[in-house]
DNA sequence: TGGGAAAATCTTGTATACAAAAATCTTGAC
DNA sequence: GTCAAGATTTTTGTATACAAGATTTTCCCA
């Protein structure tokens, strides 16, 4: 719980690079000893949010724009992986189930619910991890889905990237339905690649609006 | 340290699946108190050895024979991935560092060096991760493989698996010489996935075995 | 004799105390 | 005034004590 905490106020940006957690702050803050502290730390460290260096912490290490481009493009693939074996054993009803998120997503747009949006989205590539019918694919593809998803947010910002994405989405519904698995593929890791690009594109502007 | 030590030992099938990893027995073993101990568990379950049932312990659990299937699916996706990758990225000495594992690797055929095979053969595979050009997939490439290590072992056991693994090999750095991306990754694909379905075998000829 | 409730025991989870290592501060010499 | 060595403080890592929940055992009653 403690650990779930800690992972928020890190993604929410509470915490920047470097920072070093103390323990006994910490400990203080949620009003517990240090040892249920040392336990959610070792937790981040596991979930590779922090570095431990023995006799001196543990320090939150916020990837940099490399590594996130590598998460970006990890990520790319496995979903690609996932559409792959998707196209052959994807069901009927789970086809018709994609229709209706993208269905809800258009709704988002329209309303501009930005939030609406991006659940519906989140569901949609759910869908897909669990129709790759690999369990454990799934849970790899759901840890990095998750680990990525406070920099996704950000490119959904970008103007008109929604309704790109949108008709990417119903671009992989197709393929799957004809199951053509290349095609399947090589239009999702299309879709997740130009997040990263996105991504960088937004970071690029950024970093120039800042000088 | 103790963590790695349970890990050997949940390896080495010193630990059947299901049983309780007491703490305290666990503690007077290693000499030490419950903390580090405690510490060591919860890197097990992190890593997905084992599971924590609040209040009542942690639990090994080794895969069942569906999972490790689903983890060999994986891995050879994530292979093929890596390989397609490295076919555009791989330099002109990373190819020649392929050859010469592969070199070593047919010498240990030919000496029956069942333990100089696996090095070099790991050597090979870790090899094809680094020139993905991709950190952060290495980094999960390794951590998969690493996992499936001990399976993988039994598999070379099989009569002309050896030798086969090594044409595949082979046909591996070919694909990436000429720097044919699609038919590396198939090759790599191929290569890891027979992996699984000679484990497969092998495991239901050991329960026809034991009957 | 079988079933169930209560007590005893065991085990995990948390707090705290202590040891060792790292970081910081102080003091002295040049 | 600066640098370095030693002392002090801080901080991590480990041991141990205690609390709360789970399990087992025991005992009573039908």
């Amino acid at each position: 719980m403690i650990a779930d905490t800690l992972e928020e106020l890190v993604f929410t940006g509470d915490f920047s690079d470097g920072d070093r957690l103390d323990e006994i702050r910490l400990a203080r803050q949620f009003n517990v000893s240090r040892t249920p502290i040392r336990e959610a730390l070792q937790r981040l460290v596991a979930s590779g949010l922090a570095v431990q260096i023995p006799r001196r912490g543990v320090f939150i290490r916020q990837p940099g724009l490399v590594e996130l481009m590598e998460m970006f493009e990890t990520m790319a693939e496995i979903e690609g992986v996932c559409g792959r074996l998707a196209a052959h054993r994807i069901s009927e009803e789970a086809l018709a189930d994609l229709d209706t998120a993208n269905a809800r997503c258009t709704e988002a747009i329209a309303a501009d619910d930005a939030d609406g949006y991006y659940r519906e989205n989140e569901r949609f590539h759910h869908m897909i991890y669990r129709h790759a019918g690999n369990g454990f694919l799934e849970q790899e593809a759901l840890r990095l889905h998750r680990r990525l998803k406070p920099f996704r947010r950000m490119q959904l910002r970008l103007r008109g990237r929604m309704a790109q994405s949108m008709a990417e989405h119903e671009a992989v519904v197709a393929a799957l339905r004809a199951g053509e698995a290349e095609r399947a593929a090589e239009v999702l890791r299309g879709h997740v690649a130009i997040q990263g690009e996105k991504f960088h594109l937004l970071m690029a502007s950024l970093r120039r609006a800042a000088e």
